[in-house]
DNA sequence: GGCCAGGTGTAAA
DNA sequence: TTTACACATGGC
């Protein structure tokens, strides 16, 4: 099923293209990024705040590379899944370092096909990464991005099929910053969810 | 007390 | 190529 309004049309009559934040993502265009990126599969972004908390002084690659296994544990334990979390930003950080050098490399050369290659990392960690932490044209599809599209009757059958659709719909409005749509667009619908999650449990 | 959250990897059909 | 399941804490 096809909606037959476009993306755009729904988002403005939401009321919801003016005064967006660019880079909602917390810390934009910084390692911690990633450590977000990983920390929030299939959990709520509070508890993964409790986890950055207690990383605070581990948050660039160079002092995250200092972190043992059992210590990366306790302080992530907040966010869920920690016995898998912790080896697998290890090694990510690790494989960082060994095949970039740096972050600041890392940002400007790392590919999508390199991302998903790594454990752990999946479309939608690899797409926050590189749009998020590396300002890339790639279009987060979570699991709010797909629920709002679903709840305005555009159902389509994989993630490669909603980034597509995103991709296109917002590349019809805008020439220049796509990146940047890309991202205000994806806090749109994250925040519009937050909303009407609220308004839900105000009803109650 | 049960259900769910800003997914991913693995194994079995 | 699809489907089922493990992974784990914290909020409601």
């Amino acid at each position: 099923m096809k909606s037959s309004y476009t993306l755009y049309q729904i988002l403005d009559s939401l009321n919801l293209l003016k005064d967006r934040p660019s880079y909602w993502w917390p810390n934009a265009g910084t390692f911690e990024v990633i450590v977000g990126a990983v920390l929030t599969q299939n959990t709520t972004w509070h508890n993964v705040e409790r986890s950055l908390d207690n990383l605070h002084p581990y948050l660039t690659l160079e002092t995250f590379l200092t972190l043992n296994e059992a210590h990366l544990k306790s302080y992530i334990r907040p966010s869920g899944f920690y016995n898998q979390k912790a080896p697998r930003l290890l090694m990510l950080a690790h494989k960082i370092k060994e095949v970039f050098g740096t972050f600041e490399s890392f940002q400007k050369t790392v590919t999508r096909e390199w991302l998903l290659s790594q454990k752990g990392v999946g479309p939608e960690t690899a797409d926050s990464i590189l749009c998020y932490a590396c300002f890339r044209e790639e279009m987060v599809v979570d699991s709010y991005t797909k629920r709002f599209l679903e709840s305005h009757g555009i159902i389509l059958s994989s993630y490669d099929a909603y980034k597509a659709y995103l991709e296109e719909g917002i590349k019809k409005h805008f020439k220049k910053n796509i990146s940047l749509h890309f991202a205000r667009f994806h806090g749109m619908i994250v925040e519009y969810n937050k909303q009407m999650k609220q308004k839900d449990h105000a009803l109650k």
